[in-house]
DNA sequence: ACTGGTTTCTACAACGTTGTAACCAACGTT
DNA sequence: AACGTTGGTTACAACGTTGTAGAAACCAGT
């Protein structure tokens, strides 16, 4: 059921390698032959085989993007706009799912499906800049942290700045017992402890003093988990009358915990997130936010990796950063 | 950098085939032989090339899922439990949005990658059987409508019985004016159709009349389409006291559009989604929904692909019905 | 030593594609 | 008329792997 190009060849009497030019858009074919080659592909319902034609070529026009974790909704979204990228550049996207692991992340940066792909977007967690500098060249982009300067592309949002300007308007609020949920210790935590900078920064900024009971930490970033700190926050007797959570997720948590604890938000407690992701527009109340530029960051991150791809294969690493900008809603708004 | 099996072969001093061997856990070498073999292996860092394996063999190890879309929660966490079961049977899986579109799904269907997939899992919007009968035999598994019977293996669960199910429920809380979200008039709306049928089953049991403006459509199922219904509800005069919403997002939306409204839930108007995603879990109020169980789901679609892939290649196509119960949560709650 | 059977290994071809080099024909230029 | 140039086409080899067939070595049991 399956025709090669040899099948068409006979049935368009040209040879092989004439319908492989006509396929590739060849430019010197006679436009009668092209003519009669198109019909018998046409016909056959030719399609290439993409394993021979990646064989022969050394490419096979697939690009990797691993995600911790598919169901964080901040991934899915950002999944869509690198497809999206991706396919104006004519690759294919295949999503790989590491659950954060540490060993499960180096697979997937030594090569997934190894010689599958010629390119790799990933998200890393846990990736450390050994890990990195031990792997064959596969080209590679990074997003998020920063691996410690290690020897590939970057496309970063400045987290320690979005996370003191968020801080910052809670500040501007009027709240002087701010929170932060979602520290982590574990090595797999950089962003959070670039955002526990920005949001320590801003209370320096304001005069007012860092209080470690104000700040609790979360093992992973789902809704569980900030509900939980929240609680324990709540229970701990530290009264906070704001809280800014190192992602949306853990702030949709903590609205539900404030909520299950008679709280009003923003009345009683401001809430502030991280991500933009799009329940935060319908959750009740509705959830303020840093607002990364997604749709860039995945561009950026399809280019740099197109940029890899092509011409600097050995250029020096380069960092871009994708803009944010805060996004006020209901949960703190934006006066008073 | 990247090494063949010639280069690993003149290493240990056999043939290339006996690496070969080697790699694909071939019975009969010898236990020196196989040791110098893979330390050769391990000093080279060799990965086989994928694109000359599946060449040779015809096989890629890769199944493709192609889901509308990914940063609708259901089909993210379904593509999660996809990919656990598909890694089990050593399969990587390419994960496509297809957005819904006709032209898209048909090319999703049509083969993706062209030859670099060896099956899909579809969840399919707008394919028609007829589309699915023009398709060349790429091993295929429908996830939720079937497509009218066309020749492809389908997973499903029970919409109509689901929908009956939970609208029963709320005719048990003792509502009466019980609303619909959802409905499609487009040939995309499969689901809607049974989901409604289901629903007015219900209230056809309950000997409530089937009122026509208490049914409001929504081109997509997302946050906003259900809020836009929800109001639209609201300002029609037709004053509901419940609404089913055929998925969670929709359901999500219709809560915050109540919630603008200054309506209570459940006390005002209980509400009930479709689809049993994380959010509802913690959104305020909860909400109760059908949880079809995603799990099994994509074990089955798995296991049905791994059938066709293997033993029965042209076997009738097989319906499999997964199960799905009701999680009452305060959206509309266990007793009035 | 001879048989038949198994284990261990190898040479070769083939999977379907494209880059290379080479060919012929037609053309315009000297 | 000889020349180079370009357009259009083709034969061939190669990409890295594995299935096939078979050779060589080994092992009993006579």
């Amino acid at each position: 059921m399956r025709h090669r190009l040899k099948d068409v060849a006979e049935r368009a009497g040209v040879s092989v390698k004439t319908v492989s030019n006509v396929v590739n858009g060849y430019q010197h074919v006679r436009p009668d032959t092209r003519a009669r080659v198109e019909r018998a592909i046409a016909e056959l319902n030719y399609r290439p085989n993409l394993s021979a034609r990646s064989l022969r070529k050394g490419r096979t026009g697939i690009i990797a993007l691993a995600v911790p974790e598919l169901d964080i909704p901040y991934f899915a979204e950002l999944a869509r706009h690198v497809v999206t990228a991706a396919a104006e550049h004519g690759w294919t996207v295949l999503i790989d799912q590491t659950g954060g692991g540490h060993e499960q992340e180096r697979r997937a940066a030594s090569g997934i499906g190894d010689h599958l792909i010629d390119g790799l977007i990933l998200s890393p967690l846990a990736l450390t800049a050994d890990d990195l500098a031990s792997l064959d060249g596969l080209p590679m982009v990074l997003l998020g942290e920063r691996v410690d300067h290690g020897p590939a592309d970057h496309v970063v949002v400045d987290n320690v700045a979005a996370a003191r300007e968020i801080t910052a308007h809670l500040v501007g609020l009027g709240r002087r017992r701010i929170a932060a949920i979602g520290f982590q210790r574990t090595p797999e935590g950089a962003s959070a402890r670039l955002r526990l900078a920005g949001y320590a920064a801003a209370l320096a900024d304001a005069g007012l003093g860092y209080d470690e009971r104000l700040v609790a930490s979360a093992t992973a970033w789902h809704r569980a988990d900030g509900a939980a700190a929240m609680r324990a926050l709540l229970d701990s007797g530290v009264r906070p009358d704001a809280v800014f959570c190192f992602n949306d997720t853990l702030a949709l948590g903590a609205l539900r915990a404030l909520h299950e604890a008679g709280l009003r938000v923003p009345e009683d407690v401001a809430v502030a997130g991280f991500d933009d992701i799009e329940d935060g527009r319908f959750s009740i109340p509705t959830l303020t936010t840093v607002a990364p530029d997604k749709e860039r960051i995945g561009r950026l991150a399809v280019e740099l990796l197109a940029g890899r791809l092509t011409a600097d294969r050995d250029a020096p690493p380069r960092e871009l950063v994708a803009p944010h900008r805060l996004a006020l809603r209901e949960s703190a708004p934006d006066h008073p």
